[in-house]
DNA sequence: CTGTTAGCGCCTTCAA
DNA sequence: TTGAAGGCGCTAACAG
């Protein structure tokens, strides 16, 4: 056994800057300097130090920096799940969004359980997340949440869903989003709508449900939120609720569809029953993910824009990075009626039929 | 200005094991003995410490304890686009297994560029990551893939495409994959295929080539790869370079989608031109997604079974943090063909019709 | 431009 | 069980 082991082993043996400064034969300091790029320093010094560093394959130790600075460079985020292709591509907004402003992501998803989601906040800010950004999960209260806001958490904003006015949040305007698809229906001659699918207990949904009741109002239309079903969020599940519902004799004019995802499950389940969407049932749905376009018939959604939500979101918390105490905001994004066949082509049923 | 506030910003002022110890009116050793949890302390001195933490709102801090363990219990997964929803499947499945391990996944998105994904790989590894799962983009080389592997190099794992047998890989096993399929279609009794899809270059495509022409070899099918077709890996591309293809007179018995995504723009590309998908022509596909047993008709699909490899993926990382040096590893996942009625509904044309 | 110094929070060792 | 001490890699401050 040799003796003379060091106690404490270095990071994975790589190259420090200590390392590097003495292999170019300047002070660490001055290396320092190389590496924040200052331009205090000569041509020539800054040529050696980086050929050193190039040599001795150094990679800046941001940790050790962290240590310092008291900043990870990092942010967390914390999703239900992305095999619903609208935070697919929300998610990858963010990157897009926050890897530009030199951050790096971690991710985790809670597939809507909050004790699990608690588990990844944590884990993160063990790690010393700069903020997180949260779609919360079914069930998020302030007191399972974790260990964000207040005096010394992070920042969290809150996307696309929210359990708290006292955090951040960025979202699609759900509310006005319904009720352009409430208008939309209407104006079709339909004469009874039911809304199928999203979580129990989500404020998006509660906001559709709102939506779809204000732009019912005042017209003929049979609406009434306690008939709408409530699901997870995925086709599967859509199909499975929706047949439920129709063997309980229901079937309304217009299915109103809580997501694109859903709006495909319930395709399928109308099509199983000879049920032809578009012409012996209006469909229409939220989001616009690239699939509802590519449906046949090709489905109205209403666009709620996830790139501008990710976008906005990331904004607003490297703002609030800047200036932790101001009051927290909501941002909300316009959403955009897409009509489609799915809708356009129906008709109300002749007289006569039963 | 007050002289005396402190040089060095500690860390968002959250209490240190230090505070704590203090508070709880213990030494800093056995505060940090209670944290990990050893059994050598009194029941009483570690409810003394527990309630301690709790009052200061303690979050120990992961980043400070690497620089002593040389480990972050952090893994980079560095993959090109979730849209797809098989790499939407593939990355839940990842974080799964990992945080299972205890290991928290910092995500970056290559969107196919392996200049993006270089920049990705150094920021993670500057993190101090344990290990990096690869899904490589496009025009990745063991030179452009960035401070991995080798002596000083976090290890890296290869997921779905390869570009070094110098690292582990884990994917399906494509060429059988394309051989299932090639065997089902000539059992159908088409006379011609064509391949639509896929990123040019990738070793995947390659490998499905190969398993394509070997499983058509000694039938009567006409199947070459040149007439194959690249494109992105999206419904749209697909869409459009079927298009093309159409256009330039070719009509083959059967497609062969590279994936569940493009079949997805096959599907439309066909009913656009009044064929009927799975009756005109016979369409069958790679991956097996949720997705393809929707589509109308259902999509024969060769699955290849993403959460199997993320899994896969996952213990063979796992295993290589504990064992750095031994020879690097392939595993293949074995692939299941699942026949739908976009094949099984397919006869050949009757006598006579041009 | 350089060198020195101290310390971020944690872990380990060693002696008490 | 406790206390003291040193150091992981980096940065900031300050005096040359």
């Amino acid at each position: 056994m040799n003796k003379d082991q060091p106690k404490v082993v270095p990071t994975m043996g790589r190259a420090t800057l200590n390392e590097v400064s003495a292999h170019a034969g300047v002070s660490r300091s001055t290396a320092s300097l190389v590496l924040r790029g200052s331009t205090r320093i000569s041509e020539a010094t800054r040529l050696r130090v980086e050929q050193s560093m190039a040599e001795l394959g150094y990679v800046y130790n941001r940790q050790a920096a962290n240590m310092r600075q008291s900043r990870s460079m990092t942010i967390g985020v914390v999703e239900t799940d992305i095999r619903n292709p609208y935070f697919a591509e929300l998610t990858m907004a963010l990157e897009e969004a926050v890897h530009d402003a030199g951050y790096t992501l971690f991710i985790g998803y809670s597939r809507d359980r909050h004790e699990r989601q608690r588990e990844q906040i944590e884990a993160m800010v063990q790690r010393q997340v700069d903020g997180i950004m949260l779609l919360p999960a079914i069930g998020t209260t302030a007191e399972n949440v974790g260990p964000v806001g207040g005096l010394y958490g992070p920042p969290l904003v809150q996307i696309s869903r929210y359990f708290s006015r006292d955090f951040d949040y960025v979202g699609a305007d759900n509310n006005q989003a319904a009720s352009l698809v409430a208008r939309h229906v209407a104006s079709l001659g339909c004469t009874s709508a039911i809304l199928v699918g999203g979580p129990d207990g989500s404020s998006a949904r509660r906001e559709r449900l709102e939506g779809l009741t204000r732009g019912f109002a005042h017209t003929n239309i049979h609406f009434d939120p306690a008939e709408s079903v409530t699901t997870l969020n995925n086709a599967d599940d859509g199909a499975r609720r929706l047949a439920d519902a129709l063997d309980r004799g229901m079937l309304p004019e217009a299915i109103i569809a809580y997501s694109d995802a859903i709006a495909q499950g319930i395709y399928g389940e109308l099509l199983r029953r000879n049920l032809q969407p578009g012409v012996s049932v209006a469909v229409a749905s939220f989001d616009d993910v690239p699939l509802a376009s590519l449906q046949i018939p090709p489905l109205t959604s209403v666009a709620t824009h996830a790139v501008e939500v990710a976008n906005a979101a990331s904004r607003l918390l490297l703002a609030r990075l800047e200036d932790p105490t101001s009051q927290p905001q909501s941002v909300l994004i316009e959403p955009t009626l897409k009509v489609r066949a799915s809708t356009a082509l129906w008709r109300p049923r002749t007289l006569g039929a039963s």
